[in-house]
DNA sequence: TGGAGATAATCTACATGTAAACTAATTGCA
DNA sequence: TGCAATTAGTTTACATGTAGATTATCTCCA
């Protein structure tokens, strides 16, 4: 015999609850954004990914290990080979085998890449602020605490 | 001649922003996200397309055109019509043209669907509760009604 | 010192997502 | 009526992401 609360959950699905409509409502909204940045980034013939490297290099402001740029992109080593090519083949970074540890290859920016990434700096912030413009600065700082916290939990 | 303000944000890079910040952090939740479910629906041999046809099919208790899945799903056409295509070889949906409109075709659980979607229930709901276990009720509810406004204004 | 296990990165294979061009069918309107 | 524009869906081509196996190097410790 279906209880109550189940009748009630049965209009939106069977076990449907709020943890379930939180992690649509964020895998919704990011893939909008993505899709959004993806577009601005191919008027300057780059993917997310390449940007992103490139990014994480410029945040750091010295040469870094392949995969210590993969960790901080949630990616997996093979993807970062691959987008390392690309951005050698680019002439965006330099990839330089450590005299340390001869196993690790460190990368770097080209000039060239910091010239692209000014280039961008206005575009992309233009574009991050129009894609929130309705969001207030509170709830983005909630909303950040929030994502936090959700990711805290995921890593355990 | 560089500005306080300019001074103060090199020390995360130039240009950065709180619309950024949350940008990323709703990326890199959602991926991590992702990535759970993903693992947890390759036990069921389903990728998270394939099981977001069959969830969205059972939401809606009807028959659907293809493309009005694909909207559901922030999804473009061609991948829908290739989920449909493995579904269909899974004997998990069926494709009917319509009579009204023959450039229409529906699509439709099969009973075998309804099991493994029943199957399912349990283990995706303690996954989603588990992995925003440290995330109270009342979080979720906020991040739920931000992420809304973030929709909102990004579909203009 | 030397071998087992760990680590950085790559290679291969495959599934998925996106864009662009295409087909078939419908609608609107002149 | 009939033709232009629109819409549903497919096909093709290509870039990206992930898994699994592999290579090269390093670290630890018996």
């Amino acid at each position: 015999m279906a209880s109550a609360l189940q009748n009630e959950l049965k209009k939106r699905g069977p076990f449907d609850s709020v943890q379930q409509e939180a992690t649509l409502a964020m895998m919704r909204s990011s893939d909008l954004l993505e899709n959004r940045l993806a577009r601005l980034l191919r008027e300057y013939s780059l993917t997310l990914s390449q940007y992103n490297v490139l990014r994480i290099l410029r945040g750091e402001g010295k040469p870094l290990p392949c995969l210590e740029v993969a960790d901080r992109m949630i990616q997996v080593a093979p993807a970062i080979t691959r987008v390392v090519d690309q951005l050698l083949a680019l002439k965006l970074i330099t990839k330089t085998q450590s005299a340390n540890d001869r196993r690790v290859f460190e990368i770097e920016l080209t000039a060239s890449a910091d010239r692209l990434l000014k280039a961008l700096d206005k575009p992309i912030l233009d574009l991050h602020a129009s894609l929130l413009s309705n969001v207030s600065k509170a709830d983005l700082k909630t909303l950040i605490r929030i994502l936090e916290a959700v990711r805290a939990g995921i890593r355990e």
